[in-house]
DNA sequence: ATTTATACCGCAAACGTTTGCGGTAACGTT
DNA sequence: AACGTTACCGCAAACGTTTGCGGTATAAAT
C-alpha cells in the first residue's frame, strides 16, 4: 500500500523516450532539444518525480554524505560543534550521519568501520578519551579524507581543527593574576588529553610569566573530570594549609562543583577564591555566582572543520594536508572573578 | 592514491570461483562447502573486505538507515532523545541520519524529502514549532513508516511516543497543593503545542479535582517560552496585588528564569513562593535552590520510538498504527518546593 | 545529387550485490 | 544400464542511474 517512488524508467515509458534521454533532459544536457526538457521536467514534477540518491551514489561512487564520531552527543559543547557541522553540510548538500562513540575506543573504530562500508564521503571525528588505536584511523585515511576537531591528536597526520587551546588558558589564568590573585590552583586531567595538556601548558607559562611559583600541591589531575570531581577537588584544595586564592577548573562543570563547595565553604567568591571554568556551557550563567570562563564557539569550529573536509572530498590530489587550524576564543569575564 | 576498496569480484578471481559463489560463501549459504567457505572466508579478512553497504541497500531497496529530525540538537532533552536513538539503532544493526530541523516548517519538508531520496527505511521526527503544513509529513507516510516522538500532533495518524503529559502536570500540580498552595501560577505557551495544551489541561484538572479556584490573571501564555520568558513572566506576577503561592513553569528553563528573579525580589523558595518545572534538565541541579521538576526519560523514549519504527519497517503491512505510547515520568521533588 | 554539418536521441555498459534457475559431476538405487 | 539423488557451483538478471559512443534524421553546402 505503501506509494511506489516514480524512476526514470517511468518517466521514459510514458513519453516514449528512451531512459538516456530522460535523464540527460532532467540534468540540462546540451543534446536535448527544449520541448522534450520540457515535457520531461512537467511530467517529472507532475509524478513528484525524485532521483534515487542510493543509485546516483552507488554509481558515481560519491553518497553526499558525511560521517561524523563524536564521544558525547548530550554535552552542550558537543551539540554545538553538530549544529555547526548539520548546517554547513547543508549549506553544500552534504547529509551527515552521526554516531556517539560514549568515549568507547572499540565503538569508535566499529563505527569508522561502518561509515566507509556505507560509502560516506569522509569522516568528522572527535576522539574519544584514550584513543590509543591510532592504526585503525589512519588506515581509514588512506580511504577517505579525515579531519579531527575539538578532541585531537598530533599524531594523527591530518587537518586537526581545535580552539587555541594553550592561549586561552593563558589568558584565562592572567586575567585571575590581573585581578591580584597569586596562588592559583588547577583541576586538570590525568589521562593523556590533547586538550587537557594544551591548557596545562597555558596554566604553566602564563605564571612563569608572571614570575609566580608553582607548586605541585595545587596542581590537580582526575580521571574523569565532572562536577562532582570538582566538589572533591574543592574540598582537598580547602583542606591545605596554604589554600590558592584562585581555582582554574579545565572544564565547566569541574568548575560549578567547584563553587557549591566553596558555597558550601562559606568562601566568598572572588574575594576570598575566584574560579574560572572552560567551555561557556549553559550552565556558566546559571549558577550564582556566574562563571568566568572560556567561551570555545563550538559551531563556528564545525562549521569550518566541515569545509575543510569537503575541500579534502573535492580535491582527494592534495595530500596529506596535515595542517592544525586554531580557532580564536574569548575569555567571558563574570562574576566568579570580577564583581561590578 | 586512496586504497582501493575489495569487492566480491575481486574476491571471486583471485579464487577462480564466481562471484555468486563468492557471495553465497560469505553469507554462509547451505549450496557452498565448508571448504570453499573457508577458503573465501579467510581470503576476505585477509583483504579486509566488507560489503558495500550501498550496493546493498541500492539491489535490495533497504538501506538500514532511519532519519531523524529534531527541532534544536542543542537542547539538552532533546540531546538525550538521539542517544536513546542511536543506542537502539546501532544495536538493531541501523545507522542513523540526523538533521535539524531549527523549528523551520520549511525546512523540515526539505530534509524529510531529502531522506525519502536517500532511501531511509523510515523517520523518526520531533515536529517542528507551528508545523500546519501536516500534507507534506502525511505524503511521507504513504512511502516510509514515520513516528512521531515528544513533539507530536494528534492530527497526524501515526504511532506517537511521548511522556504521560497530562498526568505528569497533574502531579506536579498536586504536589504543590499537597505541600499547602493554594494559588498557583503557570506559565505555558500561547501558540498551538501538543505538549503546552496537555501539561495546561493537567494543572486545570489538578486545581478543580482539589477544589482550588481558576484564576486567569495567573494564567500566562507566551509565545517563545525561555529562560527569559521566565524572568518576565515572574515580574508579572510579583507586580499582581493577590501574588501567587506557587509557579508551574512548563519548562525547567522558564522556571530558572523564575527562580533568579523571585531571589532577586528577596523572596524565600518555597517558603513564599514554590517553582516546579518541567523536564528534569541538567540546569535543574546548577540553580539553588535546586529546581523540582518532572524528569523526562529522554533515552528511553528514543529507543522506545525506534523499536516500534523498525517494528513498523519490518512489517509493512501492519496498517496505520495509529496509536500514542505514553511513556511514565516521575516528579523529582528538590529544594524549590520542599526544603527538609 | 552527393556530401557535410547539425541537432537530437537511443544503445549498452557499468557500478557491487543478491538470487532464481539451471547445470554438472559423483554417487547410490533399481 | 538406466535413472534418481545429492552436493556444489556458475549464469544471468535485476536494482536506478549516468555516459561514451553511435545512429538517424533534417537541413545546408558543394
Amino acid at each position: 500500500m505503501k506509494a511506489p517512488i516514480p524512476t526514470l524508467k517511468e518517466i521514459a515509458e510514458k513519453l516514449k523516450l528512451s531512459i538516456s534521454t530522460v535523464s540527460r533532459a532532467l540534468n540540462d544536457h546540451p543534446d536535448i532539444s527544449e520541448t522534450t526538457k520540457n515535457r520531461v521536467k512537467t511530467l517529472a514534477t507532475e509524478l513528484n518525480y525524485t532521483p534515487n540518491l542510493l543509485a546516483k551514489g552507488f554509481r558515481s561512487h560519491k553518497t553526499n554524505i558525511i560521517g561524523v564520531i563524536v564521544p558525547s552527543i548530550t554535552h552542550y559543547y558537543t551539540s554545538t560543534l553538530i549544529r555547526g557541522i548539520l548546517e554547513e553540510a547543508s549549506q553544500q548538500g552534504y547529509r551527515v550521519i552521526v554516531s556517539e562513540s560514549n568515549n568507547n575506543e572499540k565503538k569508535q573504530t566499529e563505527m569508522l568501520n561502518t561509515m566507509i562500508q556505507f560509502g560516506v564521503d569522509g569522516v568528522l571525528m572527535s576522539l574519544s578519551k584514550m584513543t590509543r588505536d591510532i592504526g585503525s584511523v589512519l588506515k581509514v585515511m588512506n580511504t577517505l579524507p579525515l579531519i579531527l576537531l575539538d578532541k585531537v591528536s598530533n599524531k594523527i597526520p591530518c587537518t586537526q581543527v581545535v580552539i587555541n587551546e594553550e592561549e586561552a588558558a593563558y589568558n584565562a589564568v592572567e586575567h585571575l593574576i590581573n585581578i591580584g590573585k597569586k596562588r592559583i590552583a588547577i583541576i586538570k586531567e590525568t589521562e593523556y588529553s590533547y586538550n587537557s595538556e594544551k591548557r596545562f601548558a597555558g596554566y604553566l607559562r602564563a605564571l612563569k610569566e608572571h614570575h609566580l611559583p608553582i607548586d605541585d600541591k595545587i596542581i590537580l589531575s582526575v580521571e574523569d573530570i565532572s562536577l562532582k570531581q570538582g566538589r572533591l577537588m574543592a574540598n582537598i584544595l580547602m583542606s591545605l594549609r596554604q589554600k590558592p586564592d584562585a581555582i582554574f577548573a579545565i572544564t565547566d562543570s569541574a568548575a560549578i562543583g567547584v563553587i557549591k563547595t566553596l558555597k558550601k565553604h562559606k568562601i566568598k567568591i572572588p574575594e576570598d577564591i575566584a574560579v574560572v571554568g572552560f567551555s561557556n556551557s549553559t550552565h556558566a550563567t546559571i549558577i550564582e555566582p556566574q562563571l568566568t570562563t572560556v567561551d570555545q564557539p563550538g559551531q563556528k569550529i564545525g562549521s569550518i572543520a566541515t569545509k575543510y573536509l569537503i575541500d579534502e572530498i573535492n580535491n582527494p590530489n592534495l595530500e596529506f594536508v596535515n595542517k592544525t587550524i586554531e580557532i580564536g576564543s574569548n575569555l567571558i569575564i563574570r562574576d566568579s572573578t570580577f564583581k561590578v
